[in-house]
DNA sequence: CGGCAAGTTGAACCGCCTCAATGACGGTGG
DNA sequence: CCACCGTCATTGAGGCGGTTCAACTTGCCG
């Protein structure tokens, strides 16, 4: 095949994954033609919006959020390269959350319809789909155990080891070392914590001789370390689920 | 169709969405033929089994739950009648999770294949499954936003109010008053709280004349403080979405 | 060099947890 | 019928993790 260099994030993605032809990979090419750029903190998806947009990340992180009357925030998820965005809401009438470009990002913007006809036209492409809605639900369960019963310790010791498997599915780490183009803020509202915390708890990461970090890029020094402090358990890494769907 | 007395829940929580007809309660009669009582705090699916099964609940309640390595426990979201069983896992390679009766049971279990031919032969009924899939993402985001960046309070009253409009869509809940037959260690894990602490939520509840408790019975007195205090805007709860995906 | 966003640190406070004891209830066996 | 459990609910006292508020520093960009 030998376009693994260029190759989508998503596609990338998926053949970890699923046994994929390049005939399904036309699919995802499909989807990915009108890229476009935009600017860090765009809305791309917004709150209770009722006619929504779906969008492939090219490039750049995103942050899937839902927002209180209140102010307060939480982000549901991170959304990296080669993730969906808009998709949780294929069928809900209106979005439930926000999705704001956290970097400068470039999508490919596509429409409801283009999808369906896709799937109808490659059944493998719509296990794919739904393949990536799971593992990306599997993920907010994850969050939700980890806020619910972890420390701050734990917790963002577990986001750095999720977010690390999850970049280097497409590519974007490298020996445990990765960008986190994201502020302390925006850890925070992942992780159910105050920024002021955050930062502590990040020295504290660092002072255990767990972690490095240097403008934004996080190295892990000690992986057993810090999967025995997060418990890490990421039984959503184990692949070839969707190929029990057959045909 | 006079026959909404006896209706399955199932059925009765699709309607309020969707526009059925008896060929597409027919897919759902089908898949609850296999009816079987079980005892509380029985395994239904294991954390990391690989073959797992699905059911669907028809009476009594469930919790979905993930253990940590070290005895913790996170309820992801407690299952009512209507609510399908293991359905999160279609897709991935071992289930992420558990799911054990908290009260004694009825539920009717189903091979997947069948599952897999109903939707082949039925979109609609596909559409429905899509959409019971979604549903219960909405509420696991929900609980994600609850248990990251609400008060124990606010969280408690967020999720009675949850419960309460879910009972309501399958006929167990009149004038705001519901059976919760869960311990209050359930309602910890749940939401993140001790048990101890779920207890003194409850008693400030009661005491500001929110809410009434009589065994197990909760009993909503003032809907509208209730509502302020937990911002609660159940966007899901909103019909129709899953007629957008046509034939 | 000036200005703003983000990171860092300290001190005081409070929400929730921990530990521990007691009370209420239903079931069971003598 | 009552003594004896086990489970669940309730309450108190004390401690800790994480918040809050407020300053100060660092880095980046014009």
């Amino acid at each position: 095949m030998g376009k693994e260099v260029n190759e989508s994030a998503l596609a990338r993605k998926l053949r970890h994954f699923l046994d994929f032809s390049d005939d399904d990979v036309a699919c995802i090419v499909a989807l990915e033609e009108q890229e476009l750029v935009v600017a860090p903190r765009t809305e791309l998806i917004s709150q209770d919006a009722e006619g929504q947009s779906y969008f492939v990340l090219l490039k750049g992180w995103a942050a899937c959020s839902k927002l209180l009357p209140d102010g307060r925030q939480q982000i549901i998820n991170f959304a990296v390269p080669g993730d969906f965005l808009g998709l949780r809401c294929f069928l809900l009438p209106k979005a439930d959350h926000a999705v704001v470009t956290i970097t400068e990002a470039s999508v490919s913007q596509f429409p409801q319809q283009q999808m369906v006809d896709l799937i109808r036209a490659n059944p493998k492409f719509g296990a794919a789909v739904l393949w990536a809605l799971s593992f990306e639900q599997a993920i907010v369960v994850d969050h939700l155990v980890n806020i619910g019963r972890r420390s701050a310790l734990e917790r963002t010791a577990h986001l750095l080891l999720e977010l690390e498997a999850r970049l280097s599915l497409v590519g974007l780490s490298a020996d445990g070392s990765f960008e986190v183009p994201v502020t302390q803020e925006d850890l925070g509202d992942v992780l159910g914590l105050t920024t002021v915390h955050v930062n502590r708890v990040l020295r504290q990461l660092r002072t255990r001789d767990l972690i490095g970090i240097r403008q934004r890029r996080v190295e892990i020094l000690d992986r057993d370390g810090l999967e025995e402090l997060a418990q890490f358990a990421a039984g959503y890494l184990e692949g070839e689920g969707a190929s029990r769907l057959g045909q």
